[in-house]
RNA sequence: GGCCCCGUCGUCUAGCCUGGUCUAGGACACAUCCCUUUCACGGAUGCGACAUGGGUUCGAAUCCCAUCGGGGUCACCA
């Protein structure tokens, strides 16, 4: 019995989108549950657009998820590309590379094949020449099809097709096409059930382009053969796609006579935005060119000033972070973007930092960089979807789970028909939960490995008086994000002489009732001084205002929101105790000093 | 537009296959209250859906049909 054997197939164009995630993590837990192998394999025939730096990526997104792959390319701790293939005992030989483009020769010696067979022909029609026909369908509101030359027969490798071939090895410039077969294709679909596509609405595809790389149905259906993939689970995005795979894979046959195997399909509703369109990397281009928009349409700027101040202004930025060659690239697309004509991701972001609004998260590592979880995206993502189908034992949905218990119920049957939507409230809820579920030694050392990838200046500050701890106690619970987390402490990176605070805060807290405030702080920054740096801890300083708080018959609240402000230089902070003694006695005594010297004059 | 898929609270969904236990359950969001030194956390309650119309049946969210609605796809991208 052959081991069943699953597969995600990205194209290295950037960095690992998270429906891309979805699918990963559906393909390793049902290879998991089933006893089988989860297999990645780069698809990067689109030589203009793949590149092994995006390759590189998806593999650490997918290492960091926690989605590992049995077969295929894995990084090296030395940080170069390993594979794993089969084993001389498994039973399958070894499929040697795992990136299409170091194939070729397999899919040529396929497509050769087909074409003797009748099956496949070379085109000679220029790109212009089909796509003017295109074009011409769609104006007369017809759906395009290519049409079949008149020399071409069916399953015949006529005179007029050897001729054409001969001309294609010649060097003749010529795609291959597909002789698609007039008859319904039936695709059996796990999730969908049967599939009917009539005779006739397919048309005869491209299977190899000019400069010699196959098509993604044709190495698709070539590999997916070749490798000894079982199960195609995939985005219902592809589900036209299958009847071609389908009609290939009975064209197509072994050097040895032998049929290809018709795969079993499982195809997954796709993930959209709020809004119901497909999720998908223009997302953040759209953001941008709105955000840009907006501006427009308020300060009415004359246009090409606009891109040329634009542009300046991201070639300084650059200039100062060092990063020349990156920002010379956003330069020339800058224009071009503007209007339309290209989604450069680059290019949004550098005018998301410049008109200060957030991207939408898209990929993987959006969400890595703004302090998710990989646990709450894998559990969120899964949700999408797939659900389990159990009760808690107080009888709620069972909806919180590890990619473990993935690994061990996750099937097909359960698997929906309707598209879901991505909402972000909800995942940014389980990654609130899968914070607050870490131990507080768990999450300072998270906290603290994100802060120094993502907030460095921050890591710094906390590294040199070491209270990660303390610090971790005060934010987890308000923090839904690692990055929340910094934001609850921003007071920490305060200047212990700043002299701004907030001024409604000042008034309630510090001047009301006569300074109470006021009077309050300086009686605790007495009693404060007395204690040493040996006892300056929360416990001991939130005893200390306490008894302030008593001895004055004010309670705790008045006093605590005057040490508040002047700590904090606004009336919100974590609990003060832990504040106090994250920030250590000396910043904490110079802020009061500050706070107490600015407001008394 | 052609083809394909889908239609339960605003959102993710349970229930549908094997009609009755569904005055449709849970979660997120939202609202109110409680807790509270601020902001949060937490707890409680509330708001809120079977797209519509026909069948079949004693009985339909569940089965059938139609309509409407939404989405996907129509490349020498994958």
């Amino acid at each position: 019995m052959p081991p069943l054997v699953t597969r995600f197939a990205p194209s290295p164009t950037g960095h690992l989108h998270i429906g891309g995630a979805r699918t990963a993590l559906f393909c390793w837990a049902f290879a998991k549950k089933s006893g089988g192998r989860f297999m990645l394999r780069i698809e990067d025939t689109d030589a203009a657009r793949s590149s092994l730096e995006s390759a590189r990526g998806i593999i650490e997104d997918l290492h960091w998820l926690g989605i590992v792959n049995d077969l295929g390319p894995f990084i090296k701790p030395d940080g170069s590309i390993g594979q794993h293939d089969w084993e001389p005992n498994s039973g399958r030989p070894p499929v040697g590379e795992y990136f299409q483009a170091r194939r070729v020769a397999i899919y040529n010696a396929y497509l050769e094949r087909l074409i003797t067979s009748g099956r496949a022909y070379p085109a000679f029609d220029t790109n212009e020449e089909t796509e003017k026909q295109r074009a011409a369908a769609v104006a007369a509101k017809q759906t395009y099809r290519y049409p079949r030359p008149a020399d071409i027969e069916f399953g015949q490798y006529t005179p007029a097709m050897q001729e054409r071939w001969k001309r294609a090895q010649a060097g003749e410039r010529h795609v291959v096409r597909f002789a698609a077969p007039n008859e319904e294709i039936v695709v059996h679909d796990e999730v969908l059930g049967d599939v009917r596509y009539a005779p006739g609405e397919m048309d005869d595809f491209v299977i190899r382009k000019a400069d010699g790389f196959p098509t993604y149905h044709f190495a698709v259906v070539i590999d997916d053969e070749t490798m000894g993939v079982t199960h195609v689970l995939r985005a219902q995005e592809h589900l036209n796609n299958t009847p071609r795979h389908v009609a290939l894979q009975k064209a197509l046959t072994h050097p040895d006579g032998t049929a290809f195997r018709i795969l079993l399909y499982a195809h997954m509703p796709i993930i959209c935005n709020m809004d119901a369109s497909k999720m998908s990397k223009r997302d953040k281009a759209k953001a941008a060119r709105k955000a840009l928009k907006e501006y427009e349409s308020k300060s009415k700027p004359d246009k090409p000033q606009m891109i040329i101040d634009l542009t300046r202004q991201l070639m300084a930025k650059a200039k100062a972070e060092g990063t020349d060659n990156e920002t010379a690239s956003i330069v020339t697309l800058l224009p071009g973007f503007l209007a339309g004509d290209n989604d450069n991701v680059q290019v949004a972001e550098a005018l998301a930092a410049h008109f200060k609004i957030a991207l939408p998260e898209i990929e993987v590592w959006d969400f890595k960089k703004n302090g998710y979880l990989p646990e709450a995206i894998c559990n969120f993502v899964a949700l999408l979807g797939w659900n389990p189908g159990l009760k808690t034992p107080d009888g709620k949905d069972l909806e919180k789970f590890d990619n473990a218990f993935l690994a061990s119920h996750f099937g097909l049957d359960r698997i929906g028909k309707t598209a879901s939507k991505f909402d972000r409230n909800k995942l940014l809820s389980f990654n609130a939960d899968a914070i607050n579920g870490l131990s507080d030694e768990e999450f300072a050392k998270r906290w603290r490995i994100w802060c120094v990838e993502f907030e460095p200046v921050f890591a710094a500050r906390v590294d040199a008086n070491g209270r990660w701890i303390e610090l971790a106690k005060a934010v987890k619970a308000r923090a839904k994000t690692l990055r929340d987390g910094v934001k609850a402490s921003a007071f920490v990176l305060r200047d212990d002489h700043a002299a701004d605070f907030d001024p409604a805060a000042v008034e309630k807290n510090l001047k009301a009732n006569g300074n109470q405030g006021l009077t309050l702080l300086r009686t605790v920054f007495e009693r404060l001084q007395t204690v040493d740096a040996a006892s300056w801890n929360a416990a001991t300083l939130h005893a200390l205002i306490e008894q302030v708080g008593q001895q004055d018959g004010t309670g705790l609240g008045p006093v605590s929101q005057a040490i508040r402000v002047a700590i904090a230089g606004a009336a919100v902070s974590p609990p003060l105790g832990e504040s106090l003694a994250v920030l250590g006695r000396g910043s904490a005594l110079k802020r009061i000093e500050t706070c107490l010297s600015v407001l008394s004059t």
